[in-house]
RNA sequence: GGCCCCGUGGCGCAACUGAAUAGCGCAUCAGAUUUCGGCUCUGAGGGUUACAGGUUUGAAUCCUGUCGGGGUCACCA
């Protein structure tokens, strides 16, 4: 039970005795700094249930706390805020109930709580992982993690686009110029090479409009005739029909590309529960697009294709069928989204990280999942963020400006590696245990820098400027965390008792506060998904450890309590660090 | 053009979903530290929260309009 919720019965009830009046909610936010008291309570809100002047309904709450309460112990007024001041006794014995309380701030799975799937990365096959899936992907991750701590069971999933026109095209070319070329022959990843015959396509495709232009043909028909282009079409019609040979050569590239997700995956930290490929799931949604005929959701066009009409709410109509029968991308997310309900009976809703520019999508497809009349609908999130620019512009992978996704990886540990080796304190680190920390400190400040923004906003990413090792950022936090672990090691005794006879310092009032929140930011974070509120809180953590840090003395305190208490908070402290990061999928070192 | 998102000191970001004098980092300037890791801490300067109205006891936050940036309006995925 934190102080809020404690207060805030206290004062409902004093209300209660005072006005005879029920108020469902009492606003607190924290005192200022140039007022007295630990915590401030808000009378504006109140005058809506009790008529009166806010400064006396303040001096009589703050009267009324004073004297039924244990952990007020007094109080004053400010126009109509109420400043509250806490017994050190309280901060005593709140610390000491969570002392021992191992991931304190994450809750256990409730029985009765519906699970949460959450969908990220959802590469295409034909392409090696970018900085834009980096986004997408610490953000999938960290939403995951912080649902989970709230208290819901998590499955993380990803829907793998692998195949279609564009899967064809890589396989083509391999076919033509790839002289049976592999992953092992190359040392190559897999997801590399067979994006490097995606390009080689269109570098041929292009190449062959050009000739057909100068050979005397109009450029849209030279777009659409070009030999390659019809071979790549014929070829995704084979596989279609289940073609032998064809259907092996794609489960072969396939399979490299897979291995070289892996390895990315894994250097990111990122993993998933189940798989879901779109060779399985394109022909879903057709039946479900027959049943919404059925019951006047869609209607029939005279061509034969399907529709729904969703001007009433304010969009547009929206093709669920084409003329030919075939599906379209929606028809397939509406029956991948029932198809997962199906498969994990427990869930109770999905969120899907998938990039801004699909908002309009997944508001379509949202409503026609509501209009198909499934209950679970309105548990449905888009987790929209924004792009991430390069300071040269957009980026383009036919034109080169991607920032591939393991060189940049590599260029932050090398960053790491080149600071440490100036500064760090390593001289007990074998070269292993050095490689692994400086992938620690670089990838730390990668996945900090992108989630401690709002994902709704674009970041614009400098490789070589953006990331800093000062200030607002992972490795700053880090090296906190890194002294924590110094002191523990050098405190030679022992400090597993509770300690509540000595006086209470500020600094370590505030640090108390701030643990005793984590469960409850750690809620909001689930409810907003939103890392960034994590981010936000780690940093605040740190500041106000580092504030204490330098106020007071830990293991050189005269007193031995105080010793103990203070290496005590400095332990939990760094367990909170460590909690709060591992949301963030970012590991912490013992030393740096 | 319709719809959606964004606009906060020079730069990068906050503000618990409407509350006190809008916080923090970088950069700049001035200090502190016989001690536990000088990648730390304390302080100063720097703001009409893009602009104009409105609602409210109270607005960066809600509403309307304008401007600027981006996205989206495919029988592509």
């Amino acid at each position: 039970m934190n102080i809020q919720n404690t207060l805030e019965s206290a004062i409902k009830k004093g209300i209660k005795s005072i006005y005879n009046v029920d108020v469902p909610k009492i606003e607190f936010q924290d005192t200022r700094k140039d007022f007295e008291g630990d915590i401030t309570m808000v009378v504006f809100s109140l005058l809506k249930y009790i008529k009166g002047n806010p400064f006396e309904i303040a001096t009589k709450l703050g009267e009324y706390l004073q004297e039924n309460t244990d952990q007020v112990t007094h109080y004053n007024v400010v126009k109509g805020f109420l400043n509250i001041v806490i017994s050190n006794d309280y901060y005593f014995n709140s610390f000491n109930d969570i002392l021992n309380i191992k991931n304190f701030g994450f809750k256990n799975v409730a029985k009765n709580e519906k699970a949460v799937m959450v969908e990220y990365s959802s590469p295409n096959t034909n392409k090696p992982l970018h900085l834009g899936h980096i986004r997408n992907n610490l953000l999938g991750y960290s939403v995951s993690e912080i649902i989970a701590a709230s208290g819901k069971k998590v499955y993380k999933t990803q829907i793998i686009n692998d195949r279609g026109i564009h899967i064809c095209k890589s396989m083509l070319a391999w076919e033509k110029f790839g002289n049976g070329e592999t992953p092992e022959s190359t040392g190559l990843k897999g997801d590399k090479l067979v994006g490097n015959y995606y390009v080689k396509f269109d570098q041929e495709y292009k190449k062959e409009i050009e000739q057909l232009v100068a050979d005397g043909k109009d450029i849209g028909e030279a777009k659409k005739n070009a030999p390659i282009l019809l071979e790549a079409k014929e070829m995704l019609l084979k596989w279609e029909a289940g073609d032998k040979q064809v259907v092996a050569l794609w489960k072969k590239m396939n399979h490299w590309v897979y291995n070289g997700f892996d390895i990315s995956y894994k250097d990111l930290g990122v993993d998933f529960d189940i798989n879901y490929y779109e060779s399985n799931t394109y022909l879903l949604g057709k039946d479900v697009v027959a049943d919404g005929l059925k019951k006047g959701v869609f209607y029939k066009k005279e061509d034969g294709s399907v529709w729904i009409d969703l001007t009433d709410e304010g969009l547009d109509e929206k093709i669920v069928l084409r003329a030919d029968g075939t599906a379209v991308y929606i028809t397939q997310d509406i029956g991948t989204a029932i198809q997962r309900i199906k498969d994990y009976p427990d869930i109770g809703g999905m969120v899907y990280t998938v990039g801004n520019e699909q908002d309009y999508h997944f508001k379509v497809l949202f409503l026609i999942l509501k209009k198909l009349g499934f209950s679970w609908f309105e548990n449905l999130h888009h987790l929209s963020y924004g792009m991430v620019d390069l300071p040269e512009g957009k980026m383009k992978s036919r034109e080169g400006t991607v920032v591939d996704a393991d060189d940049l990886m590599v260029e932050m540990t090398n960053t790491a590696r080149e600071i440490s080796q100036e500064l760090g304190k390593l001289e007990a680190y074998t070269t292993p245990e050095k490689e692994k920390l400086y992938k620690t400190i670089g990838l730390g400040a990668l996945k900090y820098y992108i989630l401690k923004v709002d994902p709704k906003k674009r970041i614009l990413f400098n490789p070589k400027e953006s990331i800093d090792f000062n200030g607002n950022t992972g490795p700053f936090i880090q090296y906190t965390y890194a002294r924590i672990q110094s002191i523990l090691r050098k405190a030679d005794f022992d400090y597993t008792n509770t300690i509540s006879d000595i006086e209470i310092h500020p600094k370590e009032k505030a640090l108390i506060k701030q643990i005793q929140n984590f469960p409850l930011v750690i809620q909001q974070a689930a409810q907003n998904l939103s890392p960034a509120l994590i981010a936000n809180y780690t940093y605040d953590l740190v500041k106000d450890y580092n504030s204490f840090y330098q106020s007071v003395p830990i293991l050189g305190s005269e007193n031995k309590n105080e010793k103990i208490f203070r290496t005590q908070i400095s332990k939990k402290v760094g367990d909170t660090i460590k909690l709060a990061f591992s949301l963030l999928g970012i590991d912490v070192p013992e030393r740096m």
